[in-house]
DNA sequence: TTTTTACTTTAAAATCATTCTAAACTGCTT
DNA sequence: AAGCAGTTTAGAATGATTTTAAAGTAAAAA
């Protein structure tokens, strides 16, 4: 078990849980989930974890950088005045966004679109933290 | 009130709640909020709105593209074990996410950055519908 | 190796944002 | 003025996530 190793070299005790889930997530392969997800694919596996342990797991993960959170995916619902196409800096601290006008921003180089897919809209998120 | 006329062409019924809401926010300015700070702001105004009925005005207000929701992956926490600096294709009908690898993307002309602050990242997310 | 200590796991309860329900209400049309 | 469809509302329901507090376990100390 090498994950074993990885998470104390991430300082988290390697626990039992913790490396049934490392060994899923930690293989190399990029994937996106839900702490419920893991979780059934836990249970298929024969192994069973409560949520609350899945969930612990996940924001160690997180913090330590194993596993990374993303970032649109909040609890709160925001909703803005400005309908305008434009952008967003987050102060990571405080949660709060300022608008960036479309013309103060371009993204160059797009990648190539999925097949039978059209773009309907970039959006850019800058995120901010305090320096020094 | 000419935001009684505002909604009335927007296709919606101008109801007293209605009216209320507009008069906060379709007002030129722009600003961003969560549907509990609406509240709050509704009440600090002496006047008083169920919770539903804010959160269905927002609804309504947003179907007719008088304000925008921002973008945001539901309501489910989703994790990426991609710890790379990365984008997204974000499939809307799915809520599925792609990877799109950093140097398939770049982002040049960037705003500048607040005082005070530095970027600690951005995170692009290119919408994809169906196309036909 | 045993004991101790600090950190983890867990089921169940709690919380929080949001939606649903069903009854009362209200704009709008006739 | 009357009727109807669309709205509002309080409160219940839902679903994701966190908290609680008790039992368990890895690692450090003895």
């Amino acid at each position: 078990m090498e994950n074993k190793i990885k998470l104390r070299n991430a300082g988290l005790r390697p626990t039992k849980q913790r490396i049934i889930i490392a060994d899923i997530l930690l293989n190399g392969l990029d994937r996106h989930f839900t702490a419920e997800h893991l979780q059934n694919e836990i249970n298929a596996s024969g192994k069973q974890m409560s949520i609350a342990t899945v969930y612990n797991c996940l924001k160690k993960f997180k913090n330590v950088g194993l596993i990374k959170q993303l970032e649109s995916s909040k609890d709160t619902s925001i909703f803005d005045t400005n309908t305008n196409h434009h952008h967003h800096f987050l102060n990571e601290d405080t949660g709060e966004l300022i608008d960036i006008n479309n013309d103060e921003i371009s993204v160059v180089k797009l990648p190539e679109i999925p097949d039978g897919f059209e773009s309907s809209g970039i959006d850019v998120i800058i995120k901010l933290k305090k320096n020094n």
